[in-house]
DNA sequence: TATTATAGTTTGTATCGCAAACTAAATCAA
DNA sequence: TTGATTTAGTTTGCGATACAAACTATAATA
């Protein structure tokens, strides 16, 4: 199997006569390839990845900063700036944790709940599209894989 | 209590099993855990991701600064910037161009091609260790999808 | 009560990324 | 051949991202 092409990027097309990739090289470009379409959508929002990630966590929760600094894998003080910034923006809101006066919980402003949700639809449909070459049981089956892989990593 | 996954919102697909994450949410998914492979080694070797996926290319190739910011998909003052603090490390190299005195080859050292086999190999390492909880069967199932995936887009 | 631990911010530094302005070399047109 | 234009790359200025260390304020504990 071709080492060389372990690391090369999305646009890389040097190894069209692989009939195919090995799990490495495929797992790492597919990444890409959902990478790119993360950054892209991102961008016509304003929104970088990490804050697409961010949005997807508040959609569903109310974490307080150390929280997300352990959601996100980030130093606590990389999230102080994260917030600030989107703070700034009116897309999220630093709330008081009545059991504890030092902590600060995060929330989805509606401006922040609306953007999240028309960029959820915007990745989901892009994504979708991704796997517009898979007829439909390949798509159930890479996606019951996928969620394998995902859930033994929990 | 089923997981809300990250970007899939309650009245979307919502009919879907709980076992399953949709092939939109999977791929997402599956792409940060990738992702975070290639950080976290990264991160053990003092480079980031676009280093990476430079190192990656330099491996077979001697760009110019122009191909290396198409290739990597950035501005090219964005490519100066990175190309500097590699060579800063002695990790890479400009050469002249022989055919115009304008441009510019970037290459690997040997600091920095050693540097780029190991990352590489402990990337495999990581990544197949990533498909451990599939059998042999599924692992190769799934490369075989995502190797569709990314031979479609290409 | 005094000490220690925890939550979060501030400060300082480096990387990353873009756009616009700039330099120098190459190409094209008259 | 000369003058205009294009091209390759760098520089400058800005903002976002990320970390570590120092700091503030509150909570927990001994």
């Amino acid at each position: 199997m071709s080492k060389k092409s372990l690391l090369q990027g999305e646009n890389e097309k040097s190894f069209r006569e692989e009939e195919n990739l090995g799990i490495v090289d495929s797992l790492v470009q597919l990444s890409y390839l959902v990478h790119s379409i993360l950054s892209r959508v991102g961008e016509s929002y304003n929104l970088s990845i990490i804050q697409i990630r961010l949005f997807g966590i508040l959609r569903d929760r109310e974490p307080s900063m150390l929280q997300l600094a352990q959601h996100l894998n980030l130093d606590k003080s990389s999230v102080t700036g994260l917030i600030n910034r989107a703070e700034h923006r009116d897309l999220v809101k630093r709330t008081a944790n009545p059991n504890d006066s030092r902590g600060v919980n995060v929330i989805l402003t509606p401006v922040g709940q609306k953007l999240t949700i028309e960029v959820a639809t915007e990745i989901g449909r892009q994504v979708t599209a991704l796997a517009d070459s898979l007829t439909e049981n390949e798509c159930s089956q890479l996606s019951i894989l996928a969620t394998k892989i995902i859930g033994a990593v929990r």
